[in-house]
DNA sequence: TATTGTTATACTCTATAACTATA
DNA sequence: TATAGTTATAGAGTATAACAATA
């Protein structure tokens, strides 16, 4: 059984630096950084803290700083001050930011489109349950370093 | 059907941020970057020429040469003339580089249990094989990218 | 001429430390 | 005192361009 585990360890690196490189790709189209995408994909539905994104991110809140600082010059992203404590800031997605993220995620569907497409309708259920279930069990641990 | 998609696809986004995430930081416990770690990795097994070694690694030939010098001071890898043609030289892993490729490869195994443990013997068999599946489909296309 | 690899250089991303403002 | 965020600085990783050696 460990040698089993070690070969869907194996699937699960390689899947990961495939669409890790996939959405690299696309976003440094776009003269974006991977962590820039990120940042953009993740402010799409919701509004954080700098404290918080950078939490999320797996970022230094300095290094979260000069990231949105840049991204607010182009117009993607926008800091508002948080009622009720007057220190934070909120960061949200601005319309141009909206608009980068949308199209990065098309190219990111293009772009795995033909390792999907090898599976059919109930495959694709099954691996994103799967991939779900996963994900579930992530959350129980601290967050994804990187540093 | 365009739904699902699209949750297949954060999810397989999710699932490699953390698996990237993981290996990211059992790498740089060992003072070792990502992309070292993936190096070290790929040669476990074969030894490349510098130019398949950073065409697999979607880097340019000249960061390679820095990465395998850095590398090859530590005594992880080493480079050896390729007879036949004199130009290229062939990257080889050293004692070094293989012993700590297994240690990072253990974390990863540790750091990804809870995740994989939420699933029963036949589900990871499952998953592996839907992985695997998509791998294939990915050789089809060109290598990923990272510029 | 074309290809393999290295060197020189500059840029981006990142973290650490010191700081300001607010809690 | 502690926390949220910024600024200054330095280090690592990367790409581009120019180069040397070999094919």
């Amino acid at each position: 059984m460990a040698a089993e585990q070690e070969d869907l360890i194996d699937a699960l690196a390689q899947v990961a630096f495939v669409t890790t490189g996939v959405l690299s790709a696309a976003a440094s189209d776009r003269d974006l950084s991977l962590t820039q995408a990120r940042a953009i994909g993740i402010l799409r539905d919701r509004r954080l803290r700098m404290s918080e994104l950078a939490q999320v991110l797996g970022l230094e809140k300095s290094t979260l700083s000069g990231l949105v600082v840049r991204a607010e010059k182009r117009g993607l992203l926008q800091r508002v001050p948080d009622d009720g404590d007057r220190r934070a800031a909120l960061v949200t997605i601005a319309p141009a930011g909206a608009r980068l993220a949308q199209e990065v995620r098309a190219d990111l569907e293009q772009a795995l489109a033909p390792l999907i497409g090898g599976l059919d309708e109930g495959e694709r259920l099954q691996l994103q349950a799967l991939l779900e279930r996963m994900i579930e069990h992530a959350g129980t641990r601290p967050e994804t370093r990187s540093s």
